[in-house]
DNA sequence: TACTTTAGTAACATATAAGTTAATACTTTT
DNA sequence: AAAAGTATTAACTTATATGTTACTAAAGTA
């Protein structure tokens, strides 16, 4: 048995990687473990040394991505609904593979006790008041439910990134297109820009 | 082995039953054929008997929920974008796991090659039509592709019932609460409705 | 009523997934 | 440079899922 060299941090980067996708594209229960350490070139045994268990492994890939969605949160516009909502969805390529991780996650954990519960919600919240301070600017109006405005902008902004397929075969689309992108982005202006009738 | 009698109409109404929660809950991958057949109270042989196979129990549901859907559809209100809406939004109760399984649906076919594309285009075409008309009347501006609407209205209406989880998370209340309905239909129609300002 | 077909049962076999063992090569520490 | 610890490998085990066999009971049919 020959061995060039070793590379711990490498090799964790790897497994991840691989499992981001193949977690994001097939859901928990549809990944396979020895689909991800195939895709990573590295042994399977590595997957139970660094990360336990499979499950172990999904718990890391989540952290990891909810840090990384933070900062992205940190930085999103207040100013208006189109900006923040258009924000979002350019940059969906980024967020991509967390929202669809955050999806199959409920098909994962139960509706009553839900996989990271609480590290989800502070960051909403954190989305919650843009919306709150926009009330207060005179930019929406006061007797909605912030959180319910997030609700809806998550809605618009993240089906076509998570649903890919679905949207595909509504619009005859590729999601990923830039001729998707500008035809969605119309909608959500003309549904959402201040001074914009129906 | 004593057996009352028999009764192959329920028995297949029952896996079939059960088969949905099943799927619609935990996804393709997720789904277990012994959680179906305990659920429906029928032996395991009978899945196999009537439907081949796990696949095949999946594909007779798809199909089912298909018409039942194509029939919904054919009396939705086509006069604005509100009404349109909260008739889909009113109705997520009998509409929800069909929506499941229309989601889980990408993770079990791959994205280039979706099952029952023809179908579930053509279930779409009717749709379109709606927005389309609308935009004849000026109701709609007419400078979008009718799809694009139809996409983003699906999005406004799904998520909630898609993923439950995710939006108690959100907004702290059960997507099936009536205050959650209210509330969300608040922002639906501030959103949608004619007269409607932002 | 005998004959064929269909519905149903319990136990079993197969397939496929996750996870482990035990040995070895590289790296770090003393 | 010896010892201890960590990374890596290939082959194996275990767990858990789907699917089958072989039989029995009921219903339909000649």
């Amino acid at each position: 048995m020959k061995r060039i060299g070793r590379n711990p941090q490498e090799t964790q980067h790897k497994i991840l990687t691989a499992a981001m996708k193949e977690f994001a594209t097939n859901g928990y229960h549809g990944a396979r473990v020895d689909n991800i350490v195939k895709k990573a070139g590295v042994n399977k045994r590595m997957v139970y040394h660094y990360f336990e268990s499979k499950e172990g492994l999904f718990r890391t890939l989540m952290e990891q991505e909810l840090e990384k969605i933070q900062r992205f949160s940190s930085e999103e516009p207040k100013d208006n609904l189109y900006d923040l909502v258009k924000y979002w969805f350019e940059n969906s390529s980024i967020t991509d593979d967390y929202f669809k991780l955050f999806l199959w996650i409920d098909s994962f954990s139960s509706v009553d006790a839900p996989l990271f519960e609480n590290e989800r919600r502070e960051l909403f919240e954190n989305s919650k008041k843009i919306y709150s301070e926009m009330q207060d600017k005179g930019e929406l109006p006061k007797d909605i439910d912030p959180s319910f405005y997030l609700l809806a902008m998550i809605a618009l902004t993240t089906l076509p990134v998570v649903l890919p397929g679905f949207s595909k075969i509504v619009t005859s689309e590729s999601p990923k297109s830039t001729k998707f992108q500008e035809k969605y982005l119309k909608v959500l202006k003309l549904l959402l820009e201040p001074g914009a009738k129906l």
